[in-house]
RNA sequence: UGGGCUAUCGCCAAGCGGUAAGGCACAGGACUUUGACUCCUGCAUUACGUUGGUUCGAAUCCAACUAGCCCAG
């Protein structure tokens, strides 16, 4: 009657630290592991980011485990997260693209590298403190389903996940809300209860993701033209890793009524503007579509809430394949922002159907 | 160089003798485990092309000057 023995992420945050205690609590044999992913060593930039990537955390970390009597690593997985975030981050900026670097993070290196290194040292689960859950469902498939509090629920940046990434893996804190998880953290006393939840991209911290893209890219997209959808010239911008469609602020044009990025023509190097309803689409296409609650449409168009970004309340769309590993998809309404490179998320009821990249 | 018109915040633009609207842009903040969006706040040194004049008082009336535009050439 060994106990089985769980591997989990912990950042140095709350919900990590929760639910390394709720692991153990459950009577698993709980060992907490801090990933080593970007951080140069600059301690008084990392203190401003807790959650998810924040790694100021490794103290934070250790002081839980300890605190918690589990045993704690730091693995490093630079080069990981260099090659599927980073690298992959400036990359889709410099064909135009708005990457997620979250959601390549999650399946690429807290899934794929954590989990391998996890079960070499003979671990049977990891675990980390996303707000999701994850069924076993009546056809055998592994889904994740939302959690119990939709404020917080971390499902849409999981989608990429497969199904055997999900059958090795507990999401403890899933079945909380955010303000059930600081109540716990209070009551064991760990002193970062408090802590503010993480936001904005971990690895660059003060935000300049153009000036990231240009440190780290042999080569940047130069100036030029913001054009209409007629093809007027409006005036000039700074290279097209500045931009994302939708985009309204730092455009510096002054049109006398708000105007946003339409597109970017990679090719052209040209940044289209348009009005505030230019914007808005009822139809996308997406690939490298990962199922996850179904095998796949099998041909048949199927209909699915879909959220194509992560904050997005989600909306009724139509799905089909279209060949070649693409799916298309048609809303009932059209939506605002549809933007290549983010990814779509197909749900069904609470559960996560699958989701793709933008195209 | 003959006739006419216009000059107000970075851009557009109210104001028509009583003590500088608004929109866009921009800045800061909030929201947010991606980029965005959205929301809140701020944003014309007696300052309204310049110099004088008339008025208790002018960005608002007058004159000259300067600049730009239009018609005539």
């Amino acid at each position: 009657m060994d106990k089985k023995k769980v591997v989990i992420g912990m950042s140095g945050g709350v919900d990590s630290s929760v639910g390394a205690w709720l692991l153990k609590e459950q009577g698993y044999d709980v060992i907490g592991v801090t990933m080593q992913i970007w951080q140069d060593e600059a301690p008084e930039i990392q203190e401003e980011n807790g959650g998810c990537c924040g790694l100021s955390a490794v103290d934070d970390a250790r002081r839980v485990a300890q605190q918690l009597e589990i045993p704690y690593y730091v693995m490093n997985f630079k080069q990981e997260f260099k090659k599927h975030v980073m690298d992959y981050f400036v990359e889709e900026y410099l064909h135009g693209r708005t990457p997620n670097p979250c959601i390549a993070c999650n399946r690429y290196v807290k899934w794929e590298s954590l989990l391998t290194r996890s079960l070499a040292i003979g671990a049977d689960y990891i675990a980390t403190g996303h707000y999701a859950r994850i069924e076993k469902l009546e056809n055998g498939r592994y889904a994740l389903k939302k959690s119990a509090t939709a404020a917080k629920d971390q499902t849409y940046a999981l989608y990429n996940l497969t199904q055997e990434q999900l059958s090795r893996t507990l999401m403890p804190v899933g079945e909380y809300t955010k303000e059930e998880i600081r109540a716990i953290a209070e009551k064991i006393g760990l002193q970062v209860a408090g802590k503010k939840d993480s936001q904005e991209i971990c690895f660059i911290p003060d935000h300049d993701y153009a000036r990231f893209i240009e440190e780290h890219a042999s080569q940047v997209p130069p100036e030029g033209n913001f054009v209409d959808l007629d093809g007027n010239i409006l005036g000039k911008h700074k290279g097209i890793t500045h931009y994302t469609i939708g985009q309204r602020k730092g455009l510096n044009l002054s049109m006398g009524h708000p105007v946003f990025v339409t597109a970017i023509r990679p090719e052209t190097n040209e940044v289209v503007i348009g009005g505030g309803n230019d914007v808005y689409t009822d139809r996308l296409r997406c690939t490298n579509v990962n199922y996850m609650a179904i095998d796949g449409l099998h041909g048949e168009e199927a209909v699915v809430t879909a959220k194509i970004r992560y904050s997005h309340k989600g909306a009724v769309c139509h799905i089909r394949e279209i060949g070649n590993g693409i799916v298309e998809c048609v809303f009932e309404e059209p939506q605002r922002a549809v933007t290549p490179g983010q990814a779509v998320v197909f749900y069904q009821g609470d559960y996560v159907a699958g989701g793709g990249t933008i195209l």
